[in-house]
DNA sequence: CGCGAACTTGATATTTGTCAACTAAGGTGG
DNA sequence: CCACCTTAGTTGACAAATATCAAGTTCGCG
């Protein structure tokens, strides 16, 4: 089982083969799921850890109808919440975007890891830091960004992110997020989502062929982005 | 020492004298420091975890010169991160606001407590977990919420932290925030805040003489920000 | 009393949202 | 295989929210 969540993991801390076989033995099963369903629902007391392996999801929140809000993505390798047993009710929802293959440990395997295997939770830890340095970062470019950095922003995020569980290429990957995610997930309308990305076409930025995204040119829409990279490296 | 670091874990978990005695003996000492100073600065590695006992502080990011965005306050009771001894460099820096008193744990002291007194580090787990349901409730407000229910909310949440740790009357506080401040944290700019500042007093709701603010309807304001106190209280 | 920082105000520019209509692409039953 | 249907994406015109600029005003403090 090389899948994300090991890749992931050895962003932060090598495993040895043990551990990597302490993971699988603890592991309750994978799910597979399609795409827009609910895994988790706000104000439900969550009773696994859930491990995304293949897919995107999201975290959001609603507030009066009909309004969305995504505050971030899971992608392969990322996990819930770890401290889980601690969390009374959840204060958001997770849902799948594209169809996922997920897997699900219990509290009481994350107890298990704790003990036996301190290193593999000391590196989902440092996801969880990592975690917040991207909800910060979404906040600064909610603050400071226009509408067009923050986009450009969001797809060079994602970028380095598939890369570290190899899941894009040098300068693409597969986006599976429509127009209205982008919107929900920038807090702006699905029709200026539009547009922003027809301006980054028009310069040359990006091609978007279907669901598959092309950077042409990496270093420009990083500048674009005032995109640094540290915030996703915090090791 | 009956102090807001005390009370705010015992909203999380009961303390024994045993646990209260421990947190004293460990602590490397406490700090005064003036408004305006930096505590902790982006990129560097951080030796200690901060806990304010006294006054205002918060975590912020820059961007190209003259631009900030405040991520979130530190309160009274709040710590910085508790992990820091799995961070590699800071992705934010860490300033007061007012006049602090802060008080430093060593990573020893902390891993000392996980020890010996395990719930204490559970109740701190659990301030992790809420500060990362205020950073997406942050995200909520700024994608979804127009510039005066973001104010009304920031309002809130301040009431109710500041509530939790015994500095904050039914509807009022001490608030040293600046106009600018305020800009900062919400994503618009210094005029418009003052604007919406106005806005909340014209319509009755605030009152603000010099630094202590009065909310004269705390259930209008709330229903104002939409503002759901429960992801306050993820216990 | 004077000075600087914070706050306030008005006029105007820019960004983004809303509405409404239209096009394109994929899937399904006849 | 096509007609239809639904969903996603696109476009233009206009409205609303917010930023920017520039000039006051107030207030605490030395």
């Amino acid at each position: 089982m090389t899948n994300a969540l090991i890749r992931k993991l050895q962003k932060f801390a090598e495993l040895t083969d043990d551990e990597k076989t302490a993971l699988q033995v603890l592991a309750l099963g994978t799910r597979h799921v399609g795409s827009r369903q609910d895994l988790l629902s706000e104000g439900v007391r969550p009773r696994t850890v859930l491990v995304i392996l293949e897919g995107f999801a999201c975290r959001y929140k609603l507030l009066s109808v009909g309004k969305r809000q995504i505050t971030d993505f899971l992608l392969p390798g990322d996990t819930s919440d770890l401290d889980v047993a601690l969390i009374g009710a959840l204060d958001h929802s997770v849902a799948t975007i594209s169809p996922c293959s997920i897997l699900e440990l219990s509290t009481a395997a994350v107890d298990e890891l704790a003990t036996h295997h301190p290193r593999i939770v000391d590196a989902m830890r440092r996801m969880g830091l990592m975690e917040k340095a991207i909800l910060r970062e979404r906040i600064v470019g909610m603050g400071l960004r226009s509408a067009d950095r923050q986009l450009a922003h969001l797809l060079c995020e994602l970028l380095i992110r598939l890369q570290a569980v190899g899941h894009a290429g040098s300068n693409s990957y597969r986006l599976p997020l429509r127009q209205q995610d982008i919107g929900d997930t920038l807090g702006i309308s699905l029709v200026h989502a539009n547009r922003m990305l027809q301006q980054l076409r028009d310069e040359g930025l990006i091609g978007l062929d279907g669901r598959q995204l092309v950077i042409h040119n990496v270093t420009a829409l990083m500048e674009r982005a005032e995109f640094k990279r540290e915030y996703l490296e915090l090791t």
